[in-house]
RNA sequence: GGCCCCAUCGUCUAGUGGUUAGGACAUCGGCCUCUCACGCCGAGAACAGCAGUUCAAAUCUGCUUGGGGUCACCA
């Protein structure tokens, strides 16, 4: 066990991407190895894009990645609510207490007023990047208008903090402005949010997104005018496009739910997303365990990383590979099912089927793509293959080839082998002769399994049958 | 543009003053082979540039260039 209390703090305006996926998995991975706390919390205050929906994608993603949280929605903790928008009365409390301090004060200038103060800056030509001008920085009389309050923050010195991926990061406090805490309608805004959430929900690390490094200057100065202590933080490098833009629809899948419909494990995607950004060594293939036990911030990147969508098939083939054949059946079933297979799941028949296509499969789509045709009284035909090897001249070999394989005991694929074997050398005949017919007679393809363990889980009934309908169809019929 | 961050094969990365600069994905050959995969063997492929420190620099310093982030009553 230890105190460490780490958190994922999303804003629920879309579905859950991976690049929020890795940072928190980073944060639960921390918070797993040392024994510490994970706290989820949704940061909702953005009411015109924030959705029902995207919350629940949200859920639906981290149980998805089996990323459990400790305290938050839906599993409650002592330090609750935990969306945002049901903390009004706590921001804005922590707020007045900041006028009282003097580290605030109250704004009246409108939207309106700061537009024209905007635009007139932006006409002076001057490079600077526009900043509140301190307007109702002295006010001292509190008219009755809307208001909304501000940060006073310092003018001179710098702010720092040691980041615990990148290292010491200072920035000076000129370049702050007076910035807003709390919006006329009394919402919070991002800063202040989450900086009054993680005092009171008593976050001491901080992970996030590369992006957030220029919030941590305001947020440090927030810290400091509360008089609570300031947490740890460690900012992550971004996920980028392929082509080094930033990632978006446009260039992948980019939620995490699609990767599930895809047939995707969990784990895998979590190995890769943990293995950009961070390595142990030359190791590129972890477990769930693996990645707890070795996962530091200091073995944490400082370039951002491109997402590469071939090496992430690879990463999930391998973790494919490393599941049992039951496990795997037992996770294909909803594929199977998405594609009108209505198998048992205690059919024997589907491990064993599994087994042939585990090294040709990546995902848990492809396995059922691949042993669709064991599970169909009829394999769907392909057309180019019927009419490449279903041809005439197969006939009477895909006739003798049903009698020999009829009555092979055991119906193996040793035995089986032996024995078609046998034939090919008494009719001067050699495998290539007959196998790919065979293998669209059987499969309906002209890619499968090796011809014997087809045969071997198909049965012999369905093989010999398979096989006499292959003849029948190269003589033209049906 | 201001501020901040970053810089090793196409990509993800190992490397913390002395290495033939290693691994993985991808690519290209070859082997295996009843197809497709898997597997195995092999090849090409990188320290952004320029100064400096040092006996010695991918590793330290500076500058340049390039890339990214951010500049809201969004988060």
């Amino acid at each position: 066990m230890s105190d460490v209390r780490v958190r994922f703090a999303p804003s629920p305006t879309g579905y859950l991407h991976i690049g929020g996926a890795r940072t928190a998995l980073f944060n639960w991975l921390w918070a797993r190895k040392v024994g510490g706390k994970f706290i989820l919390r949704i940061e909702d205050t953005d009411l015109a894009r924030n959705t029902a929906e995207s919350v629940q994608a949200i859920f639906d993603s981290m149980r998805w990645l089996g990323l459990d949280w400790d305290e938050g929605p839906l599993v409650g903790g002592p330090d609750g609510p935990y969306f945002q928008t049901e903390r009004l009365a706590i921001y804005r409390e922590h707020a007045e207490r900041l006028i009282r301090a003097g580290h605030a004060y109250r704004c009246y200038c409108t939207k309106e007023d700061l537009a024209a103060a905007r635009a007139a800056h932006e006409a002076s030509g001057t490079r600077q990047a526009f900043r509140y001008p301190g307007t109702c920085r002295k006010r001292t009389d509190q008219p009755d208008a809307p208001f909304v309050v501000r940060f006073r923050a310092p003018t001179s010195g710098s702010t720092g903090w040691v980041d615990l991926v990148k290292g010491r990061i200072d920035v000076p406090n000129d370049a702050q402005q007076d910035f807003i805490l709390l919006r006329s309608d009394g919402v919070p805004l991002y800063n202040f949010g989450a900086v009054v959430d993680d005092v009171t929900m008593r976050i001491n690390l901080v992970a996030r997104g590369d992006d957030h490094v220029v919030n941590t200057p305001p947020q440090i100065l927030i810290y400091q005018a509360l008089g609570d202590a300031v947490p740890s933080f460690a900012h992550l490098p971004m996920i980028l496009a392929p082509n080094g833009e930033k990632l978006s629809k446009r260039h992948a899948s980019v939620s995490v739910l699609e990767y599930a419909d895809a047939g995707y494990l969990p784990d895998a995607v979590l190995n890769y997303l943990a293995r950009l950004g961070w390595s142990h060594g030359d190791q590129e293939i972890f477990s769930r365990a693996e990645l707890i036990a070795h996962f530091d911030w200091a073995r944490c990147g400082h370039t951002p990383g491109k997402y590469d969508a071939k090496k992430f098939l690879y990463v999930e083939a391998e973790h494919l590979r490393a599941h049992d054949d039951v496990t795997l059946a037992r996770l294909a079933l909803p594929f199977l099912a998405k594609r009108g297979l209505e198998v048992a799941a205690d059919d024997p028949r589907l491990p064993a089927a599994i087994a042939t296509v585990k090294t040709r499969a990546q995902t848990l789509a492809d396995v059922a793509d691949m042993v669709d045709f064991f599970f169909r009284d009829v394999p769907e035909l392909d057309a180019k293959a019927k009419e490449k090897f279903l041809v005439p001249a197969s006939a009477p070999r895909l006739g003798a080839l049903a009698q020999v394989v009829s009555g092979t005991a055991p119906f193996d694929r040793t035995t089986l082998e032996a024995k078609v074997g046998a034939w090919l050398a008494a009719e001067s005949l050699q495998i290539k002769d007959v196998a790919q017919a065979a293998r669209v007679a059987l499969t309906g393809r002209t890619q499968s399994p090796g011809l014997y363990e087809l045969m071997e889980v198909l049965g012999e009934a369905r093989t010999v049958a398979r096989l006499e309908q292959g003849r029948a169809r190269s003589l033209g019929d049906a």
